[in-house]
RNA sequence: GAGCCUGUAGCUCAGCUGGAUAGAGCAACGGCCUUCUAAGCCGUAGGUCAUGGGUUCGAAUCCCAUCGGGCUCGCCA
């Protein structure tokens, strides 16, 4: 669907190589003002200095040399400082729904990461309770770019790795008994740094219900360390239905047990070891992460004698790329970000290729009603859980609202906005297009015939808007994936659905004559495709009814 | 003190890998339903792109400084 671009490439680059330039670097792009065109070159301001013209003057030179397809694209004309600018053929636009329909449920796919093996790790919640909203965002934001990696021929892992192992788990484990002997009439205060979630409570009424005083027999370190386990599982589970229910499948669930077990964390020290990265000092181990990009170094095994969750952080770092992955992305909060240059110096200090490793550091979001603020602390335990959300929003609107802004930005999430079904709700807008276009083909009793529709009927001005945004779809997916940030795809849907809203208002689509109708109809099923797909890739349903 | 993110219309934000007269959605105001879903469409109004410098043919966009907002700087995880 880029022929148009590459022929108008071809052409100005053969121009310019006619003109004594060597290897020209052609830069198209889309004017801001319609007006102006489909596509511009910025070729003449680019290549005048070297060519001592002035820019106008190469760019009509330029405009003279090239041989253009009319099927494809057309001259329109040089403007400004020395842009030259061009529109697409109707004829072009009129063969995209043909295109769109034979591709359906495959509108959008290519090939540009064919062969690329692409990790990405988001989520990663303590098993220490269920998830809450906080991890929401990273769900979507996650698990959209996974679907659009995909789209384009990558092959992806999602992953989420488990912290159950360490302090925390035991730290689980004692807040776990705590309530579970308070239960039993043998009060035990929960823990300093422990869980005073209800869910903890939850969970000690079920064991007491289902198996009795079967852990007060145990010792307290026997208890708790079995309790904490139970905790964990438990949790996991949770988490996994949660992010079932929110339609995001993690392919992976990598144990920071499993790793301990093989003692991976000993191995990469020892290979930070050999490599004289380590240093003692106050009886504690340093990195010398200073020495690879990082202001500060970091302790990885504490005077005591025990690994800081550095350490594992490492050995899972390592197993990545050992696993060879040409792309591997975290998705962390921006409370992490001196994980950043922490984990790439380390993975330097190993001698690693920090190219492939990057991270996403997603900007906090904050709840609100109606404009009006929901606090919100997890010390408190005034946390909202992921699934409260879900019953209150429905996954579509959820995972809709999440990708409304930049991962760079902070976002709003206002629940009320979020549920009401009126026009200034963004995602109901979308899905009532798509709604809107099955009704037509309810009513319609035409059957879609593409083969014998003619497009070139589709000449209406509404029309051929429409069009071009459709045409669109497969840059926008390449513009999310290599800015790792699926936002850009909630702004071409809603100017999807804005354009389809214009055109039915100016065209009928059932009408007379019947070609005209066939053809609109298949201008409708094209738009349709690509709403759905485009909702698809942002994991939200495109309902056929509203 | 050091670092990360951010500042664009009344509100929420696009635009940020430099391009032409800075856009959208809400909210406000005025129109459009005997016709395929009015959950829609059309129009009006709304701006010191935080501020000051720099880079260049050209800066909301890149660089520096200042100011405002959010977050982080543990031998916790």
């Amino acid at each position: 669907m880029k022929r148009a671009h590459r022929h108008l490439a071809e052409q100005i680059r053969k121009a310019l190589t006619d003109l004594g330039i060597a290897e020209p670097r052609i830069i198209l792009e889309k004017p801001r003002d319609p007006e102006h065109g489909d596509i511009a070159t910025n070729a003449a301001m680019v290549y005048c200095k070297q060519l001592k013209l002035a820019p106008r003057k190469l760019a009509e030179q330029l405009t003279k040399r090239l041989a253009l397809n009319p099927e494809l694209v057309q001259l329109a004309g040089v403007a400004g400082p020395g842009f030259i600018n061009f529109r697409f053929a109707d004829a072009y636009l009129q063969t995209l729904v043909k295109q769109i329909l034979e591709s359906d449920e495959h509108f959008g796919e290519g090939k540009d990461l064919a062969g690329k093996k692409v990790l990405i790790e988001f989520v990663s919640a303590n098993p220490s309770g269920p998830l809450n909203v906080v991890s929401a965002r990273a769900a979507a934001v996650g698990d959209c770019l996974v679907r659009m990696f995909r789209t384009l021929g990558a092959t992806c892992h999602s992953e989420f790795y488990v912290n159950d192992a360490g302090n925390q788990v035991k730290l689980l484990g004692d807040s776990v008994r705590a309530r579970y002997e308070t239960l039993l009439g043998n009060e035990i205060e929960i823990p300093e740094g422990g869980y005073h979630g209800e869910y903890i409570v939850e969970f000690a009424e079920q064991l007491v219900d289902e198996e009795g005083d079967k852990y007060s027999k145990l010792s307290a370190e026997d208890a708790s360390n079995t309790l904490g386990l139970m905790a964990v599982e438990r949790h996991v589970g949770m988490q996994r239905n949660s992010l079932e229910r929110f339609r995001v499948h993690m392919d992976g669930w990598f144990r920071e047990s499993q790793l301990r077990e093989s003692r991976a964390e000993y191995a990469a020290l020892e290979e930070l070891k050999q490599k004289g990265t380590l240093y003692e000092k106050d009886g504690a181990t340093f990195l010398r992460t200073s020495e690879f990009g990082d202001t500060q170094d970091w302790v990885v095994i504490t005077s005591e004698g025990r690994p800081t969750y550095f350490l594992p952080d490492i050995a899972y770092h390592l197993s990545k790329f050992k696993r060879g992955y040409d792309i591997i992305i975290d998705i962390l909060g921006p409370d992490h970000h001196s994980y950043l240059t922490k984990m790439a110096a380390a993975m330097r200090a190993l001698g690693r290729d920090t190219e492939h490793l990057e991270i996403i550091l997603l900007q906090h979001i904050t709840l609100s009603r109606s404009g009006e603020p929901v606090k919100m602390s997890k010390r408190a335990g005034q946390m909202i859980e992921m699934n409260e959300l879900l019953d209150e929003v429905g996954c579509d609107a959820a995972r809709y609202f999440f990708l409304l802004r930049r991962t760079t930005t902070q976002l709003d999430f206002d629940i009320e906005l979020a549920k009401k079904q009126s026009d200034d709700n963004p995602v109901f807008y979308v899905q009532y297009a798509h709604a809107r276009i099955q009704s037509i083909f309810r009513k319609a009793e035409i059957e879609l015939k593409p083969e014998k529709a003619d497009f070139s009927l589709l000449n209406h001005p509404e029309e051929l808007i429409l069009l071009r945004r459709l045409r669109e779809f497969e840059e926008v997916i390449s513009d999310c994936v290599v800015n790792r940030d699926p936002h850009a795809m909630t702004v071409w849907l809603r100017e999807v659905a804005a354009q389809f809203h214009r055109f039915y208002h100016h065209c009928r689509v059932i009408t007379e004559p019947e070609e005209l109708s066939l053809a609109r109809l298949a201008l409708c099923r094209a738009t349709q495709t690509g709403l759905k797909r485009g909702l698809s890739l942002c994991g939200v349903n495109a309902p056929e009814e509203m």
